[in-house]
DNA sequence: CAGGTAACCGGACTGCGGTCCGGATGGATG
DNA sequence: CATCCATCCGGACCGCAGTCCGGTTACCTG
């Protein structure tokens, strides 16, 4: 009998590949730890992984990629108490709620890991919308915007996720907003 | 008597310098308007210009410095408009009526140069913010929401500003987005 | 007109993201 | 176990943005 291949899934990756995916990973953590954002070149990664510089762009992409994978886990957890998780993230609350939930937890989210997302974000131009993270988002608050009768949903979804861009938060941070006054706005948005 | 250094201006270009920026700038259109964005590399810009590398940054920051200027005469009309053009745009109109004009006129200007305000925007990591005309913008917007009684209203103007990215924007057209679409969108968080 | 200096000039150089390709190898097949 | 090939590997290579510095020059002052 054959192996589940149910919903003809990826072909599986082969043994050095998934290990070469987690030694990169895992120095690509090491130099951002030690020396920050600036330490995470491709280069560098690679060398610290004991893997040429094609074997990095092969298993990832691109720079926004493999920082992707970084955040990957945590963005995972996120997504899960969207989807299924306690109110007022998931789906025992009213759609205005976990609208201004999902902005409170994203918001969290950026503060915790600013850098690397704005590392991610502007590594290439229009990485920020390629990567798959962004889709989730923009439908699952598309569909919140959609249950508040909203004229085009999908655009609101769109405006509160131009404000969650971590190229503006960056830079409102650099003049000296408080993350409670940007919350606040952003919140505001969302709620309406 | 003094030859007016009323409010201490700027020390003045040298000639060579002034010649130069002329040399720049023309080069670089010839460049943009034979191979399109793709053809403005600073070394070929400044190779076309018959001028040393060097030069290029010293008159113009960065890249995006660059391109910003080659838009910078269309932008002072645009800008001149709104300060004292006549209605909708200019002082004469309500501040609702005004912002709803900004937007459009903004769309319009966008629609044209789209190509070169992404390459501008997205030349360097925050680049647009410290684009001098990016301050004008959400100033003009600023004082039209505080018309309006808005709650922060400078917050409003960078919402409104963050629906004007040229990255946002050449997404949406990419997914195939209408410009009549894009426009009902942003004026409505314009108007409100 | 002569002399001094701040500003300017060119282009070699660096650093980084991303591509390419000849050689190696995991793992499926019979 | 032998064969085969899709996939993967390393690292040299490329293009481009941005910096640096020794030499030059416009302009001011006397």
């Amino acid at each position: 009998m054959d192996d589940l291949p149910l919903l003809d899934e990826p072909p599986r990756e082969r043994a050095d590949a998934a290990r070469n995916r987690a030694l990169v990973l895992q120095a690509a953590w090491r130099l951002y730890n030690h020396g920050g954002v600036e330490a995470l070149t491709t280069d560098a990664v690679a060398q610290e992984a004991g893997v040429g510089k094609g074997t990095v762009y092969r298993r990832f992409r691109d720079k926004s990629g493999l920082v992707a994978a970084l955040l990957d886990d945590k963005e995972k957890r996120l997504q899960l108490a969207m989807i299924s998780g306690p109110a007022p993230l998931g789906p025992d609350a009213s759609h205005a709620e976990r609208r201004v939930a999902f902005v409170r937890a994203y918001l969290d989210y950026l503060r915790a890991h600013l850098d690397l997302l704005l590392t991610s974000e502007t590594a290439a131009p229009g990485a920020r919308y390629r990567l798959g993270v962004y889709q989730f988002w923009k439908t699952h608050l598309t569909m919140l915007f959609t249950q508040a009768d909203a004229d085009d949903p999908e655009f609101r979804a769109y405006t509160v996720l131009a404000l969650l861009d971590a190229g503006l938060i960056s830079h409102l941070r650099a003049e000296g907003w408080s993350w409670k006054r940007i919350r606040a706005g952003v919140e505001q948005e969302a709620s309406r």
